[in-house]
DNA sequence: TTTTTTACATTCAAAAGTGTATGGATAAAG
DNA sequence: CTTTATCCATACACTTTTGAATGTAAAAAA
């Protein structure tokens, strides 16, 4: 076979990890060969063991291309009059959060993560999930008790408490729409949800 | 091999499923052969092959053993005085649920649904949970109608919103819970965060 | 008691997947 | 211009798993 480009080169290993996703998608990630994700891709599986070393290699690099933790969104934001709203932090960080979510590659990798493979190699999507959630979890914590101190949370409501309900509503969120997507916009449905749970949460002026 | 009594069959029948239950949660279904789980029980794969079609028969039998759906835990409430309270009906049959999902079978079983299985042979886990979450969204809105009726909820609340943020904190209470069930117990986190997000949502008197 | 099922164990053939080794054409380095 | 390293296809050996076929001793039916 002919030697191709530096560029060629990084556009096939590319179109590797795209038909990978497409493969781990519609027949989960154990039951699919390497040998058809190459197929898929227009190769043989000589591509795929030149640019990965095994199937955990070729699935880790395929998650490095989405990561994004709670607090990178609410920093995005940019916004330091948002000191003093910290509950519009919170559904600012969750919108944009929803925006990346229904971009294609995010949603289908993130799906692939969460409903579509199980613990293989030293790949384990379940300690992944809790990272993730241990992130949002005290990232969303951290603005609860800023709006405690505000006095802009209902007395009644701890904020270790609102941090935990509101993290629980949005994974169930989360993964309601990853299972079907098609029915609904995780961005309109979610700003829905999110507006009047923090409305709920809200201290009464 | 000694042909055994009909009781004893039975007993290698569910010998197999609890097996197959160990062997799925440690290793994952896809990852796990009929030979493990035959010699996981002590016996071969004959057994395996003489009580199940195959391995996601097996699948199905064992998931058979284990179905909740979230009316049934309404009615086996059995309080008629909960007409007039649906919320508290809510609140109740919730926590019946955490008591069942505590008890290992249940537990394990779901664990192995959300988090230990793709997509293989006619047997689709996410269509699975789709049904359990539309059941249970379904039913959580009958109540919360009732409870717009009676004025028992905040005005700015309407029903069929708080149907769906109750069903996707319930469920995202359920992954985290599964994900690591060891390091709380869900019958008291998930009735703390039930009662305040219900208390939340009521109308103050 | 005799006969027939039952409840498995054992064996076999076939398929599928993995990792590696090898080859070859060419882009890139010198 | 030579040389070398790269990018990928092809071929091979090996393991794992499956499903089916066969064997068989005892329970159950007759």
């Amino acid at each position: 076979m002919a030697r191709k480009t530096k560029a060629e080169a990084a556009a096939t290993r590319e179109a590797l990890l795209n038909a990978a996703e497409d493969m781990f998608i519609e027949h989960g990630v154990a039951r699919t060969s390497l040998d058809q994700i190459a197929r898929h891709a227009g190769m043989t599986r000589g591509a795929v063991y030149w640019h990965f070393k095994n199937k955990a290699d070729l699935f880790h690099a395929m998650l490095q291309r989405v990561r994004l933790p709670f607090e990178d969104l609410v920093e995005e934001l940019d916004d330091p009059t948002l000191d003093q709203k910290p509950l519009e932090a919170v559904r600012l960080a969750c919108m944009s959060g929803f925006s990346r979510l229904e971009q294609p590659r995010y949603r289908r990798v993130h799906s692939i993560l969460i409903h579509h493979c199980e613990i293989f190699g030293d790949i384990d999507p379940l300690s992944m999930q809790n990272e993730m959630s241990e992130d949002t979890c005290s990232a969303l914590l951290k603005y609860f008790n800023m709006a405690a101190k505000l006095n802009q949370l209902r007395p009644c409501l701890a904020p270790d408490i609102a941090a935990q309900i509101m993290q629980a509503m949005l994974g169930g969120l989360f993964h309601d729409w990853l299972r079907n997507h098609e029915h609904y916009s995780i961005h309109d449905e979610g700003a829905r949800l999110v507006e009047t749970q923090l409305a709920l949460m809200q201290h009464a002026p």
